[in-house]
DNA sequence: TTAATTTGACCGGC
DNA sequence: GCCGGTCAAATTAA
């Protein structure tokens, strides 16, 4: 049978990368003038002021280092170790889909009880594999389909598809696993390429203070969870199985966990388990403190290290996208420079 | 009520 | 028969 695509021009990851490349920049340069326009004509800084500064120097951080992430996981970073991912035992949903709707035609029930877990393996496809150690997004929303242990491994792996499977036929999967705990790392293997139009733009960064640590504040990324995020914000009422494998409703939300910021802080990016494709309201920012560890033990814990390929990298190397993170005047060597700097 | 997650069952490849 | 990946009913949360 003749495996077809599910969409007659489907979005190249490529042009999927470009997208968000291009929104990150421009709400990052948009933060950088707002952060230069408080420097410059608000020396004596009031308390609003410096939370201010200190919101859009996160959204700044934030957009810089997601790009910076996406750019990684394209293949941008030559220092990344690139590698040939020899996965051999892929799922062919497609092919499987495509059957299942032949059947369909012809009267069959592929998807029926009788034929639960109607599939056929992908023998060879596009997959990316990724270790990361912290949370990015992706630009992506994912929902949890399965959980499984592994054979030689001390953490489950988490099966996440595309959101938009079922309305757009994105075939987009995704596999979770904690390789190790300390330091905590965790390994991600894309599969398929998105074909879904609604990208999750980018969260906001949501910003607040800790009642408990002024002195400090804490990053999500939620988009419509607000009851759980102020939940999280007391420990009390967010119960330690939330982060253990078996439990949570909201496991792929906590996939991007938001993180206690004190210094240059890593910016994580929440994905939204909504299907729809409206940046965050403002009544949507809370601040929420979860365990410093996103303890689930399904690792759904996501961010940019290093990052493999199972086929050429379509992307290369193009130093005028990091020239376009930052000002025209001054050249940061790197995040942290960024942050001193500011 | 709706949507997301959990988890045992099921499937195909090896 | 084992193993990894997926399905879908049941459960949970918003």
């Amino acid at each position: 049978m003749q495996v077809i695509s599910k969409v007659e021009q489907p979005i190249s990851p490529k042009n999927d990368l470009m997208e968000n490349i291009s929104n990150h920049l421009e709400r990052g340069q948009e933060s950088a003038h707002q952060i230069r326009s408080f420097i410059n004509e608000r020396l004596g800084l009031k308390a609003e002021d410096r939370d201010a500064l200190d919101r859009h120097s996160l959204m700044t951080l934030n957009s810089f280092q997601t790009v910076l992430s996406m750019l990684k996981a394209s293949g941008f970073d030559q220092d990344e170790n690139f590698m040939i991912n020899n996965n051999k035992r892929k799922v062919d949903v497609l092919e499987c889909l495509d059957q299942c709707k032949s059947e369909e035609i012809s009267g069959g029930s592929c998807l029926s009880k009788e034929k639960r877990g109607c599939y056929k393996r992908r023998k060879s496809g596009q997959s990316w594999t990724t270790e990361v150690t912290n949370l990015t997004d992706d630009g992506h929303a994912w929902r949890k389909y399965g959980q499984k242990g592994i054979l030689n491994t001390d953490y489950p792996r988490n099966y996440y598809r595309c959101t938009h499977k079922h309305d757009q036929g994105c075939q987009a999967t995704k596999h979770v696993q904690q390789i190790s705990e300390n330091p905590i790392k965790y390994k991600l293997i894309y599969q398929g390429e998105h074909t879904c139009k609604n990208l999750h733009k980018t969260p906001s960064i949501i910003l607040d203070e800790s009642p408990e640590e002024n002195s400090s504040f804490y990053l999500s990324f939620q988009t419509n969870n607000f009851p759980l995020a102020k939940r999280a914000l007391n420990p009390s009422l967010f119960p330690t199985s939330a982060f253990n494998a078996t439990t949570s409703s909201s496991m792929i939300k906590q996939e991007y966990t938001p993180i206690k910021v004190d210094s240059p802080p890593p910016v994580y990016n929440q994905y939204s388990s909504s299907s729809d494709n409206c940046p965050p309201s403002s009544s949507d920012i809370t601040s929420i403190g979860l365990p410093s560890t996103p303890v689930s033990e399904q690792g759904d814990v996501i961010s940019s290290a290093e990052i493999y390929s199972s086929t050429p990298s379509p992307y290369e190397r193009d130093d005028d996208l990091f020239s376009l993170l930052l000002p025209s005047d001054h050249q940061y060597a790197s995040l942290d420079d960024f942050w001193e700097t500011l």
